[in-house]
DNA sequence: TGACTGACAGATATTGAAATCTGTCAGTCA
DNA sequence: TGACTGACAGATTTCAATATCTGTCAGTCA
């Protein structure tokens, strides 16, 4: 356990493994020091406080978890169904998580309650993925036109009983993979190009 | 408080009461039996058990809370005005609950937490009404053909981010008024009579 | 007679003393 | 000299003893 010099690195998967085994509630500096072979004291030479050492942690989970999403927002499928693709694999992603390793996704969680300003970036981080999609569809003429930040959050939004882990406790009920496509072709239609000359009683305030 | 003889319906305001008062972390039976002079064996011929009394007390809740929405879903207001209003009116009871008193909405919360049977009884009518507005705009042609119940569960879905307690923590965020406008934008374009024969690259599978 | 009481068993919650943890820093050691 | 240690103060957590609560039921009383 005590190769070499101590960098923030070697302490990162420390508590990354540290964390795994012992669940957010028990893992403690003193434990991190120890996997390492080193005093606690040591630690903070590297990592402010325990939160930062969490938070840094939280990141590096965040970063990995995008990859395969920044991977489709890149991508040259069309943009309907790039947008399509890309809220599956967001959502199925999430599952997977929770449902194949649930108390590893319960200390995601934690760490994530815990660490508001890294959370808030990374919504940001999706929400721009999103946006360069729309903004790909704008341009090909697959969507209207329409202010793909804006836009972006909205369906961000109207997604989240799908991918936000504090609802994953719906994620089991039966029809929801069905809820999920139904909800999925509800905001593609709402996408569309400008369709015929809108026919209205009252001009929607 | 010892008035006339005790029936369920006294039993559930002081029930209430005690609720409101103490919060559901402290609010006992003998705590309300207390209340209405009585010893708590007495409430147990009326509850079976304390969980039933609380369920009780949260039916009532959220009768209650229910009325305003159930009156516009049955108003003559063109479908696409009304279930804007409907979602609206939906949110904005939320939000003056949780910005008004936190304390009582943690209450309900906790009550709902405990009852999932009453609260998807309670999602369940909540849905019944928007498929009321979506059959009547259908009826008018005011939203193109589509199955009302299952686009009634796409919109409750889609708008949860707004109204799910569990996520009020969002509510007070900056731009939130503008991020529900742009939702009901988008969700509504999706409802509208079918555009012109859309242009797909590929069928969308 | 039937609504109500109150004592009881087992389950749950509270409490405060003891243990552990976080974050610091003067001192060690290579 | 600078990475590391380990003892320390104050904050937080644990744990077991104690108190309270839930749900039952034989018995009271009007």
């Amino acid at each position: 356990m005590n190769d070499s010099v101590l960098t923030p690195e070697r302490i990162l998967a420390a508590a990354e493994d540290v964390l795994r085994r012992y669940g957010p509630g028990k893992a403690t500096v003193v434990d991190v020091a120890q996997a390492l072979g080193v005093s606690h004291g040591s630690v903070y030479r590297h990592f402010a406080s325990k939160a930062a050492l969490r938070e840094a942690v939280l990141r590096g989970w965040l970063a990995r978890s995008m990859a395969p999403l920044q991977a489709i927002a890149n991508s040259r499928t069309p943009p309907p169904a790039r947008l399509r693709q890309w809220f599956s694999t967001l959502r199925q992603a999430k599952r997977d998580n929770v449902l194949g390793d649930p108390e590893l996704f319960a200390t995601y969680s934690a760490l994530a309650a815990e660490a508001g300003e890294a959370i808030a970036e990374h919504k940001a981080r999706m929400q721009q993925q999103i946006a360069s999609i729309l903004a790909a569809g704008v341009a090909s003429g697959d969507f209207r036109a329409l202010d793909p930040p804006a836009a972006a959050r909205a369906l961000f939004d109207a997604t989240a009983r799908f991918h936000y882990p504090g609802l994953s406790h719906l994620w089991n009920q039966p029809g929801e993979d069905a809820a999920f496509a139904q909800l999925l072709d509800l905001l593609l239609a709402g996408l569309a190009p400008a369709p015929a000359p809108t026919r209205r009683r009252k001009p929607a305030r």
